[in-house]
DNA sequence: ACCTAGCAGCTGTTCAGACCACAATTCCCA
DNA sequence: TGGGAATTGTGGTCTGAACAGCTGCTAGGT
């Protein structure tokens, strides 16, 4: 029936009324925050305490800080980057299993390659190619796994759903690394990467031609066969039960 | 050729080294890290830099900080509150389309039913009763809405994926008021309602069964339902892509 | 008139010290 | 032996100060 009584520290006052400002629209990104000393004086509180809020919203992503500024913090528009810190050290807390991830990507991706088959344009086909023609010019792990990274945002762009972009861009960065160990170990054993550049031209076939059932289905097999090889027979099941359409309706009872 | 040099600032080094101490293991959840007074005889700064610090890590659900402990911050053993709030703050601020939170629901609903129906066990089926039969009970339609939520928490939770789960939580709620809205509106034309609840059993039936086909399409179909009415034509269409495989292959190119 | 070097002011960053409120612990007295 | 009061250590807050970096203006020279 009761309530908890939130006995606010005075800190975390001052982040929710800037919070709650920026959400209201009130600073858009770009806009600038009072100076720390002014913000003193507005809230009638201390110093210490504006800086302390100060950074949970720049660990928040919210604002930015950076001495010499004449105009006092800045708000800025991308909260991603701080979404993508705290989720992969969600992982290596162990909190979130790794096998969590890319079944998501697998979920997300094909939703998105479903929706960009429909929805893209003629620009965003461009893009993909670039990206692709990215892939084969990389000579190393990381060059490739950030064309292969590119070629996933255009996807996502051309999906059209802010959703799906943002936590797909998240857990993608998530999952960077991942991928450039997967695919390319350096040098050497070019043959699976040259398959991976093949599944995505493929892809890029069935978007371009309106074809989002092969799509959504060659991008999760492609997920699927990217990331495999790192994970146990069950976690493997995991991700399978994704892939194909159930032939069997209450059997395994 | 040259990379930037990063001039870091005191409180993110202490942030880093506190950081990594807790992620190698150092600090187990539930562990006390030194008073705030003792930290800055280690790391050899002030103690606001230190506290700027602890904020940082508070923030990121790290660590916890208490008034009157005589053990000084706890270290936390779930980073997901953390998480989830920023997410939540990043969806509200990001003034995503309804239409786009919609389709996401469609989207992640239907893998959640389809890898719930898989992984279920025979608890998350009396759960999931449970709630249905909240719904019928339901009098307004706040208490309604609850129980539909309260649904599909056990689904995802059943579906076992941490991202599916957190994501969907969040989405959920942003999208909470348009289903009392949708569904139930108050008294009288109860017909909407009855259906409602009737494709809920249809689904939980199917997941009983293990069948995941028919749980994540009737799920798909059910919140297409739902919220359609309060979408345009062109709003509509975007949901109806995900609702049924493509039949026409590269024919409207 | 134009350009540039230098200066002043404002910004964030850090430190030191002090005080308060709170909870756990300890100690003393009934 | 039990309970309440004093002690102690903790986080929370405030103040004042000094420093470093950038911005924008200004004064000087060309």
């Amino acid at each position: 029936m009761f309530t908890p009584v939130d006995k606010k520290r005075a800190f975390e006052a001052v982040v929710q009324q800037i919070e709650s400002a920026i959400y209201a629209g009130e600073y858009a990104p770009g806009d600038f925050l009072p100076p720390e000393r002014t913000l003193v004086e507005d809230f009638g509180v201390g110093r210490s305490t504006v800086r302390e809020a100060l950074r949970i919203l720049e660990s928040m992503g919210l604002v930015r800080t950076s001495p010499g500024s004449r105009s006092g913090p800045e708000v800025c528009g991308s909260v991603t980057p701080g979404l993508t810190r705290m989720l992969r050290g969600a992982v290596r807390m162990e909190e979130i299993p790794v096998v969590d991830l890319v079944q998501y990507r697998i979920i997300a991706g094909a939703a998105a390659n479903r929706l960009a088959a429909h929805l893209r344009t003629d620009e965003h086909l461009e893009r993909m190619e670039a990206a692709i023609e990215a892939m084969e010019a990389a000579t190393d792990a990381a060059t490739f796994a950030a064309a292969d990274d590119g070629f996933h945002v255009v996807v996502r762009e051309a999906a059209g759903n802010r959703v799906l972009g943002m936590v797909g861009g998240v857990i993608q960065d998530a999952t960077l690394d991942l991928v450039a160990g997967a695919v390319g170990p350096s040098g050497g054993a070019s043959r699976m990467r040259r398959e991976f550049i093949a599944d995505h031209r493929r892809i890029l076939a069935a978007i371009a031609g309106h074809d989002g059932d092969t799509a959504a289905r060659l991008a999760s097999q492609t997920l699927y066969d990217a990331y495999s090889g790192a994970l146990d027979e069950e976690q493997r099941h995991r991700l399978a039960v994704l892939l194909e359409p159930d032939v069997r309706n209450s059997r395994d009872h």
